[in-house]
DNA sequence: GCCGTTTTCGGCCCGACTGTTTTCAGTCG
């Protein structure tokens, strides 16, 4: 069993325990232990093998034994009791915005209600308004929710995001007086997909952000206007939050919004032991109510007696514990990076000049780029033929020795083909100084299949790099199933590099594998797999997506000078 | 259900907004 499939259950159980009602907190260690193992990096039951399942913070003698039977005989007794007490439609239930546990219940309980159809037509049909403590609205919202939920993805790229979020904050800074601004939230952390965006304002004239936001031009809906705080829903069916926040609050509510939640609860746990109350306003002596700061976002971490921790690491993924011993990693940053090794030319399917993209490269202070084309199989994209692959070649070599500035490498993405061997001979891999190999095709086949195929590239004597190596689509294709733990074991040993693919809808590595290979000693490069000049630029997905990886810039190939990361490649035999 | 150099029992983060209420519960982040 996965971590996720476990994961899975218990993340319901804490729905199941909500609806019934249950002591919250005992609600909050299963979401807890949800969050940590949708984001562990080694598989629970290896640890659980070695005996050390309770070591895990937030896992206790019960859920240990929970997680133990359900490894062991694939089931759970506690879970099938509690899923008798609760129809699966209420669960479904829990997901339409602005209804909770309290009202499902209560609706459940007078009403006999269990399936969204049902409750769709109670509310048309006026029969919710009846129930005590809900009325017309929240019919009428109950109603829109439903719509809502039906209409919309459920997360957003990271990419999209950003872009929308830059619109609007440059809309805002146009229209009204603000002195500082900032997205937080899931966006800031740089997470790969977005749920809502969280806008922190700080403005001589809150009421005015209020309006100017809650009628931008994208605006489809107003969820709620207060005096500090709005919520709309833009094209797209995405919701922005705003929120104006004194001078005095700035630090303190970045922080907060910033969030992650369960960050955030540790942190103010801290505080109390401290003696101070942490909110959006600011950090409060709890006794005296005195004010000792919040208006920059260090404060609030120097108050509970820890180093600033940046916002990618806020996951309470061990951050908190890094911090207190001073074991926190000094993350890579995006001017670390030296070059960009995975490009297409016009050779293949890009669209520039292997001369264009080196004076882009250049420009943008890169030491060295390799161009990266298509091999003969993937036709589709303009994969070289061997032909062409010399004269390609020939070219690279000849506009290397022109343009001054920039080192120009021989790459080539090859396919790694159905039964593991790659798309050239050896004969050809060995005239380039880069051979980055992927799979472009039999994304369905099984996982020992699949990680043979990749382990037998890896193999190859010639592939310094594996290219976007779970061959995830975000929002279109799931990762392709294969034994990690495995292949970065033979990355390690061969000393093949693994990729960490910064194109927006890859972000492949992602950021638990990320810190897997950091653990295990595997080499990564980041690189943009661009194929216009412009997409140069992505670097910084890879970048943020190494940053949530916990990795440092020596972490990573392409941080190295130019000579440095050529000899860090792979040793040819 | 977890956790502990002030605790093995009694705590467990904090506030805005809405809709339903005449002072607050539910939901959300």
């Amino acid at each position: 069993m996965t971590n996720l499939e476990i994961a899975r259950i218990f993340s319901e159980i804490a729905d199941i325990l909500e609806i019934k009602g249950e002591n919250p907190f005992k609600v909050r260690a299963y979401r807890r232990v949800t969050q940590l193992l949708e984001s562990l990096p080694q598989s629970v039951e290896e640890i659980y093998k070695a005996g050390k399942l309770s070591e895990l913070p937030g896992i206790g003698a019960s859920i240990a034994e929970k997680i133990k039977e359900l490894l062991e005989t694939g089931k759970l007794s506690y879970y099938e009791e509690l899923k008798k007490d609760v129809p699966p439609g209420l669960l479904e239930m829990l997901k339409i915005p602005e209804l909770g546990p309290k009202t499902v219940s209560l609706i459940y309980n007078t009403l006999g209600i269990s399936t969204i159809q049902e409750l769709e037509k109670a509310a048309r049909e006026q029969k919710l308004r009846k129930l005590k403590g809900l009325g017309p609205k929240t019919e009428e919202n109950i109603l829109k929710g439903i719509e809502f939920i039906k209409g919309r993805e459920e997360r957003i790229p990271l990419h999209e995001a950003l872009t929308l979020a830059e619109d609007i904050i440059t809309y805002l800074k146009e229209k009204c007086p603000i002195n500082r601004i900032s997205y937080c939230g899931s966006l800031r952390r740089r997470k790969e997909t977005i749920g809502d965006i969280d806008i922190l304002v700080t403005s001589p004239q809150p009421l005015k952000v209020m309006d100017v936001f809650t009628s931008l031009p994208q605006v489809e809906e107003v969820l709620a206007k207060g005096t500090t705080k709005s919520s709309i829903v833009v094209t797209g069916r995405r919701q922005v939050d705003v929120r104006v926040v004194g001078e005095e609050s700035y630090g303190a509510a970045l922080h907060y919004f910033t969030g992650s939640k369960s960050h955030n609860i540790r942190i103010r746990e801290l505080g109390v032991k401290k003696g101070l109350k942490i909110n959006e306003y600011g950090i409060f002596r709890k006794e005296t109510e005195e004010r000792v700061g919040g208006i920059e976002e260090t404060e609030v971490f120097h108050w509970v007696d820890l180093p600033y921790i940046p916002p990618e690491l806020r996951e309470d993924r061990g951050e908190i514990e890094a911090a207190q011993r001073g074991e926190l990693p000094t993350l890579i940053e995006l001017e670390d990076i030296k070059g960009d090794l995975h490009i297409h030319s016009k050779w293949s399917d890009g669209a520039n000049t292997i001369r264009e993209i080196a004076l882009a490269a250049r420009e943008r202070g890169y030491e060295y780029i390799g161009i990266s084309d298509h091999s003969q199989t993937l036709k589709v994209a303009g994969g070289l033929s061997k032909e062409d692959f010399y004269k390609r070649l020939e070219e690279i070599r000849k506009v290397d020795e022109e343009i001054k500035g920039i080192k120009i490498f021989a790459g080539i993405e090859v396919d790694i083909l159905a039964d593991g061997s790659l798309d050239y001979p050896n004969e050809l891999l060995k005239e380039l100084d880069i051979v980055i190999a992927s799979i472009h095709s039999g994304f369905k086949q099984d996982m020992e299949t699949m990680t043979r195929r990749i382990l037998k590239a890896i193999e190859n004597p010639y592939v310094d790099i594996i290219g976007h190596p779970t061959g995830r689509l975000l929002g279109e294709r799931e990762a392709y199933q294969v034994d990690m733990e495995k292949i970065m074991k033979a990355a390690k040993e061969t000393g093949t590099a693994l990729e960490i693919n910064a194109y927006p809808n890859r972000m492949d590595l992602n950021d638990t594998y990320c810190r897997m290979a950091k653990e295990m000693g595997v080499k990564l490069v980041i690189n943009t797999d661009a194929h216009h000049i412009l997409q140069l630029d992505w670097i910084k997905y890879g970048v943020w997506t190494a940053r949530r990886g916990w990795l440092e810039k020596k972490d990573v190939l392409n941080t190295f000078p130019t000579q440095e990361f050529f000899s860090l490649l792979k040793k040819k035999l």
